[in-house]
Order: structure tokens, then C-alpha cells, then sequence
DNA sequence: CTCTGTGTGGAATTTTTATTCCATTTTTGC
DNA sequence: GCAAAAATGGAATAAAAATTCCACACAGAG
């Protein structure tokens, strides 16, 4: 007897040895079946309470289908529960095992990446707030110059700015820090302007400080992190939040593109009206 | 001092408590909102060990934000769990339905790029060549320096790139034309470097003529470009196809990026032995 | 440099939870 | 309708988990 070991073939296991089960393992069946949320979270007694069995029966019926024990069982519900729901980090921890021979690894690579990417766009649909969105473009589209700053990873994507919103007929300073004259060229943001600023941790100390003392000028501060920890976000006078998975150790930046491109186009937009 | 009782007000406490947090209360407050499944389901000695902290900090850690013990603090987790896993279902049911209200259009923005950006990736699997990219990755290893060629909407991926190279102390010119001095930059590369252009329709030229150029002189040319009929192509020693899909007459970076980093982490595996 | 008070690690303890066992009941085959 | 087998309930036990407690480390004040 081999024990499913994934919700799919647990749910198949039961529905077909369903008719052949004794009674009390026929209305646990279909208490797991309607209630898997608590057949993941639940104790045993909590839920032998709710489909009014005994505790032991839930042994038993884990048992009856190869399982060591109702947790064995239980972890399957609780994978089941991560995987279906949105949250896309587990997913992809359960991915990138990678000790393959190198013929196999260099797709693995490649697959992990597009995994992650598509994970991670994924995520950026739920966890954009459109409320903050519309509240950046607002303040975008009201600058007269959006200064652009980012440094190191998040470079790329203020770069990518800078060129869209040129196409756009915005006029904006991106901020790149060349002749280490960073502050300097922050520092001639004006009243009227507004800075976009892009930084992930670790931090970029250039980056926080500007945006702090941006912040002090009341000249306002969009700002795209990740999470309530960043201290951009406490700073801003709005935070959009992504979040670009970290597979092999490097981070992509297919989220954080995305969503920049969405801000171009939703203010072009705006700018054409 | 009232817990919070919802996955989001916890977040908003622990954001603007985080700074005041002892050390290792820090780290399990970032622990917390980075793993927030591992909060929902793992026992209290399993997250201290992933979190590396003491059992006894995670209990100390849910008593300092007014939880009764670390059990009434992961039923918060739970129920988020469980209820954020339902708003995706919701979410997908209702996708697809774009009955105005402006209210819902601007998502409709964000979705139809996530989706583009998906599609996008999927693509990029099935096209990859991994002999091409195999071949692309042994110019890279033995060049003495790479160049990186790339302008516009391609000089984002190059700036990456520059960045990423820097990190794995793999020697790199990013020629950003700065002073105009494009070419006067591309023409110091020598027998032993290599070059790695990006560029996509229309081309610009000025990538297209260094492509040539660097050919002639018998230095290896590695170029990311779209589709056969691209002019990178046909003078590059190895080209990868990508093809960013176009939305609302805007494409992403979100392939490219991806490719990029693939290539990165394959070439600094291969530097490591 | 020493004292004081907060913060921390880790073992000891308590509580909760899972599992086993067996007496009793219910089904099944004759 | 009567054994024999299977299933069940529930208390007893074992295992695992949460929580407490205390000795020690460390930071900041004097």
C-alpha cells in the first residue's frame, strides 16, 4: 500500500474507494473532501469534533490509506493549501533542486528563471494596490520633471524609465550618479518636480538619503520597494510594491519591468487625454 | 496592548514597530512577512530553525505584540492562509470581464501586461536553443573582457548585465555612447574580448555597424536579438532569440531580462569550477 | 571599568496533540 | 439467529509541541 502523495491523487484515492469504505470512513472521506482547509489546519480532535467522529477513526482512516499516521496525511492538505493558494514563494522553494548532471542543467536554469518569472508576475497582479497606483500616476503625471534615481541592481530599470518617459514627451532627469555626482545631480529636484525613486534591499544608502531629504523639501516621493520594511516606503508619499523571486540566489527583474512598463503606459495615457 | 487581529494589521505593526525591535525580534518580524506560510503552518521550533533564532524569541516575539503565546499569533497566519487563497480563486473567476468602470480599467492595464509578460516567458522557454546557448556562455567564459553593446529600449538589459558581470568579477565594458563617444568606446575591444550585443527591431544602427566591425576583426560577437531576420543575427557568432511580446503597442523587458539572467548565473557556475 | 537592566540561548516543564489499545457494538456469512 | 470478523468509541498512553524559567551575555550609564 503506497500512500498518495499529492492532494490530486489523495482526492482520486478517495473517490474511488469511496463505496468501499465503512461507514465512519465514508463520512470522513466526505468531510475531507468538502473541508480540506481543515483537514490541513485542524487537530484531530478539532476535527473529529466537526464531522462528529472519534479522533481515533481519523487515524484509522489515514492509516487506511497507507499513511503512517493522520500528520503523514496532513502534510499532503497543508501542500495542497500553500500550492493552491496564491502564495507564490513556497512554490518556489519546492522547485530548483539543481544537482543534475550539467547536459540537464542548463534548461533547469532556464526553467527556473521562466518559473520564477511567471511567479513573480503572478504576484505583482495581487499585491499592486491599484488605489497607490493611481495615486503615483497622479503624482507623474503633475511633475513638471520626474527625477529618476536607483543604483546597482535597480539601475536597469530607472534607465528603462528614462527612455520610455523621453517617448512619452515627459521630461525627466535620470539621476546615474556619473562622475560620482549623485547628490549633486539629486539635489537640483525643484518645487513642482517630483522624484521616482527605486530601491530593494539591501538598500541603497544614495537612494534613502535623497528620498529623505526629498521628503523634508515637500517635493513628493514615489517610490517602488519591496514591502513595508523598506525604508522607502516609510518615506514616500506612495510605495508600490513588487516583489521579484530569488531563484539560484540572483533575483530577475521581470516583476519590477513590468510594472514600470505599466506605469508609462497608464500615464501616456492620462497624457493624451 | 491589543494584538492585531487580521494578517494585515499584524503587517502594519510589525512595519512600524520593526525599527524599535531588538535584534533578534527584527529578524523574526522579517522573517515573518518574507515566510508568511512557513508563520501559518510550520511549528514553533521548525520556523526557529529556519529563521535561526531561539524557540523561546518566537514566543517572546508574539507576547511583545500582545498575543496570549505563539499559537494565537499563527491563527492569524492561518486564516490569511486560507482566506488569501480564496480571493485568488475569486480573482480568477471574475478575470476576463472588462466591463469599464475606469475603477476597473486601470487594472485591466496591469493585467494585460502580467499576462503579455507570461506569455512572453512561456515563449522564451520553447525558443531557446540550449546548443546556442551553451555556445553563447563558452564565448562569454573565455573572453579577457566582454563588451556590451546595447541602445534605447536595449540599454537597461546592457546595464544589468554590466551590473551582474561586475558581480560574478567577470571584467566588462558597458559601452553607454556617453559623450557621444560610442564608437570610440566599442573600438578598444581587442583579440581576446568578446562582444555582447543587444538590440531589437528596429535596430539601431549604430549597434548593428559596432556588430560588423568587431566580426571583421575576428572577435567572437554574442548577440540577443528577435528572430532570424535580425541584422545581429546574421553577423553574430551565436545569437539568442527572444521575442517581449508587444501590448497596448508597448513591449516588456520582462524575456529579456529573464535570458539575461539565466545567462549570468549558467556563466557563473562555469567560472566557480 | 563596573554596575544595571534588557535581551538571549537553552534546558526543564507544562500543555496540547497524536496515537494505541481494548472492551463493546455492529455487520457479515452461514 | 449465531458465531466470527470487522468496525467503533473512548479512555490510556506516548509523542510532540508550546511555554516558562533561569543563568549568562551584552549594551549603555555613571
Amino acid at each position: 500500500m503506497i500512500a498518495p502523495g499529492t492532494y490530486e491523487e489523495l482526492r482520486n484515492e478517495l473517490a474511488t474507494r469511496h463505496k468501499d469504505l465503512s461507514k465512519r470512513l465514508k463520512q470522513i472521506a466526505e468531510y475531507a473532501l468538502d473541508n480540506p482547509n481543515d483537514m490541513a489546519l485542524e487537530t484531530v480532535s478539532g476535527i473529529a469534533e466537526r464531522a462528529t467522529v472519534q479522533p481515533s477513526s481519523l487515524i484509522r482512516f489515514a492509516k487506511a490509506f497507507g499513511y503512517s499516521g493522520f500528520s503523514e496525511m496532513q502534510r499532503v492538505f497543508r501542500t495542497h493549501l500553500v500550492e493552491s493558494g496564491a502564495n507564490y514563494k513556497e512554490r518556489i522553494r519546492s522547485f530548483g533542486r539543481d544537482d543534475e548532471t550539467s547536459e540537464y542543467t542548463r534548461n533547469i536554469v532556464l526553467d527556473d528563471f521562466v518559473d520564477g518569472g511567471i511567479a513573480a508576475l503572478d504576484n505583482l497582479r495581487e499585491v499592486v494596490d491599484p488605489d497607490k497606483f493611481e495615486a503615483a500616476i497622479k503624482y507623474l503625471r503633475e511633475a513638471d520633471v520626474i527625477y529618476l534615481a536607483a543604483q546597482r541592481r535597480s539601475f536597469p530599470v530607472a534607465s528603462y524609465l528614462a527612455y520610455a518617459f523621453a517617448q512619452l514627451d515627459k521630461r525627466c532627469v535620470l539621476i546615474d550618479g556619473n562622475g560620482g555626482m549623485f547628490f549633486e545631480q539629486g539635489r537640483s529636484i525643484r518645487k513642482g518636480d517630483a522624484l521616482l525613486a527605486i530601491s530593494f534591499k539591501s538598500y541603497s544608502p544614495e537612494v534613502v538619503q535623497l528620498v529623505k531629504e526629498t521628503r523634508e523639501n515637500n517635493i513628493p516621493v514615489v517610490s517602488i520597494s519591496d514591502g513595508v520594511l523598506s525604508p522607502l516606503t516609510q518615506n514616500s508619499d506612495v510605495c508600490l510594491e513588487v516583489e521579484d523571486i530569488e531563484v539560484h540566489a540572483f533575483r530577475s527583474l521581470a516583476a519590477t519591468m513590468t510594472l514600470a512598463l505599466t506605469l508609462v503606459v497608464a500615464l501616456g495615457r492620462q497624457l493624451q487625454e
